[in-house]
RNA sequence: AGAGGCGUGGCAGAGUGGUCGAAUGCGGCGGUCUUGAAAACCGUUGUGCCGCGAGGUACCGGGGGUUCGAAUCCCUCCGCCUCUGCCA
């Protein structure tokens, strides 16, 4: 969420970068926080000088008791329970006041950064780079992953079906290989990177979905669990950040970097049709996840270091992309920017998202109360990143369609000591 | 899951109704001493909110209650420990 400091010492730039993003009525939003803000601070005031003197009334009734001057004492409780009273009343209008302007503050998104570009769909998202080199020409073998993962038996959608719902796969022999290999490359080129590894609990409870930003609007897109109020998690982004949530980092433990591996959970209510078939999406797929946690001097370096990180895994496995970068109205709630990389499946001929490369600044650290102290003592939010490196299945779709050679599809050479095989065979 | 116990500052650990944001020890930071270091000694050392500041206010797991006054009493939730049960 926005600082309301941010809010009132930038309101233009706030302004001009939530319509740039479509937001409705943003000015009027923006007003209504800093009248609410203002309020509040009025009432704290007064409160805190209604508790000084109820406090100051307590003790003198203490020392009275003391000496047994009882008379004065009935005197003085009338004075008390008046102010009790009221400040009682003011307590309850000042939580009031809290928690509309933190509802007001939850429904703001980021301010994008101004090298986004404005737009409203992902038609508008710019492309920054494109490597096509390594776009095959794909004759007289050309079928879309979903024929092949049948011809081959590797990826079995129907047993899926039986045993759980629509897109919950078996992935089975060379394909239960390949996730598991993919996985562990992966996770490799993370921890090669400095990244520190974690295996993160695949659910969450209620406060680390409101730490990093997906409670309380977004609980539709994850799957929840009742009966004991969790929430299985859309990424590793939620736990991992959120092992930071109402923390003080000291300047020299920072950058904080980790990498994890962990299913992901999406219900993707309503995004289904004829145009997502196979493997293009799913209701649970495999990441791996990179996370940061850096000063905020810091965090647009870091950022081209993460989108770095995740080209070099790509380039890797000798696929085509590109990279777009999100323009306002496609970027996510809490995100400032962010860097989608592509891949191209050659025989569906389409661009697949496998990963989305974000830096959120402040917005999430504010919520996770994340703060950075420094050698002064001086404390301040702390700025988190974090990307996919890389998504699985959508990578696995490319490989299979881009490689496939009739009665074989080869596998990308770096592969080849993880998977203990070379190409998958009929 | 049942019974009992516990939850205090970075850590350890006092405090069971009044002047307690909280003794003490350790750790951290600054200094004295030293060629340097250690030791010793001195000082300092939680977080939020309001305020230009002085200062005020809130926080002893979370929430609620009793009381003029709560770390301390009561209720409730959460977490941890021990025993019993179950189980990869």
């Amino acid at each position: 969420m926005l600082q309301v400091s941010t809010i009132e010492k930038e309101f233009d730039r706030c302004l001009e970068g939530l319509k740039k993003r479509g937001f409705e009525d943003a000015e009027s939003h923006l007003n209504e926080v800093l009248t609410i803000d203002a309020d509040r601070k009025k009432l704290q005031g007064e409160l805190d000088d209604v508790l000084h003197e109820s406090n100051k009334l307590a003790k003198e009734i203490g020392q009275l008791f003391q000496q047994g001057k009882k008379e004065e004492v009935n005197k003085i409780k009338e004075r008390t329970s008046n102010l009790k009273q009221q400040s009682k009343a003011m307590g309850e209008e000042l939580n009031a006041l809290e928690s509309t302007l933190t509802k007001l503050l939850y429904n703001i998104p980021n301010i994008p950064h101004s090298s986004v570009p404005a737009g409203k769909s992902e038609d508008d998202n710019e492309v920054v780079k494109i490597d096509d080199g390594a776009i095959p020409e794909l004759k007289e073998h050309k079928k879309p992953h979903w024929e092949l993962i049948e011809e081959f038996d590797i990826v079995d959608f129907e047993l899926g079906n039986k045993v759980s719902g629509a897109g919950f796969p078996f992935y089975k022999k060379e394909g239960a290989r390949l996730v598991r290999g993919l996985i562990n490359y992966f996770l490799d080129k993370a921890v090669d990177a400095g990244y520190e590894e974690v295996q993160p609990p695949v659910v969450i409870n209620e406060a680390s979905g409101l730490g990093t930003g997906q409670l309380p609007d977004k609980e539709g897109q994850m799957y929840q669990m009742e009966a004991s109020n969790l929430y299985l998690i859309p990424t590793a982004e939620v736990p991992i950040t959120n092992m930071y949530r109402d923390v003080i980092l000291k300047e020299d433990q920072l950058p904080i970097k980790h990498a994890g591996h962990t299913p992901c959970f999406r219900r993707e209510a309503g995004s289904w049709g004829s145009h997502v078939r196979g493997l293009n999406r799913l209701h649970q797929f495999d990441k791996v996840e990179v996370v940061q946690v850096v000063e905020p001097s810091k965090s647009y370096a870091v950022l081209d270091e993460m989108v770095a990180h995740v080209q070099d895994i790509i380039k890797s496995l000798n696929l085509p992309y590109r990279i777009l970068r999100l323009c306002a109205g496609d970027l996510g709630f809490t995100s400032v920017i962010t860097y989608d990389f592509e891949v191209y499946s050659a025989a569906q001929e389409k661009w697949l998202e496998v990963s989305s490369v974000s830096n959120f600044e402040a917005f999430q650290a504010n919520r996770l109360k994340l703060r950075i102290k420094n050698k002064q003592g001086k404390k301040e939010l702390g700025h988190t990143l974090n990307g996919s490196a890389l998504a699985l299945p959508r990578i696995m779709a490319a490989i299979l369609e881009n490689n496939q050679d009739g009665d074989s599809i080869k596998m990308p050479d770096v592969l080849h000591s993880y998977l203990g095989f070379k190409e998958i065979r009929k």
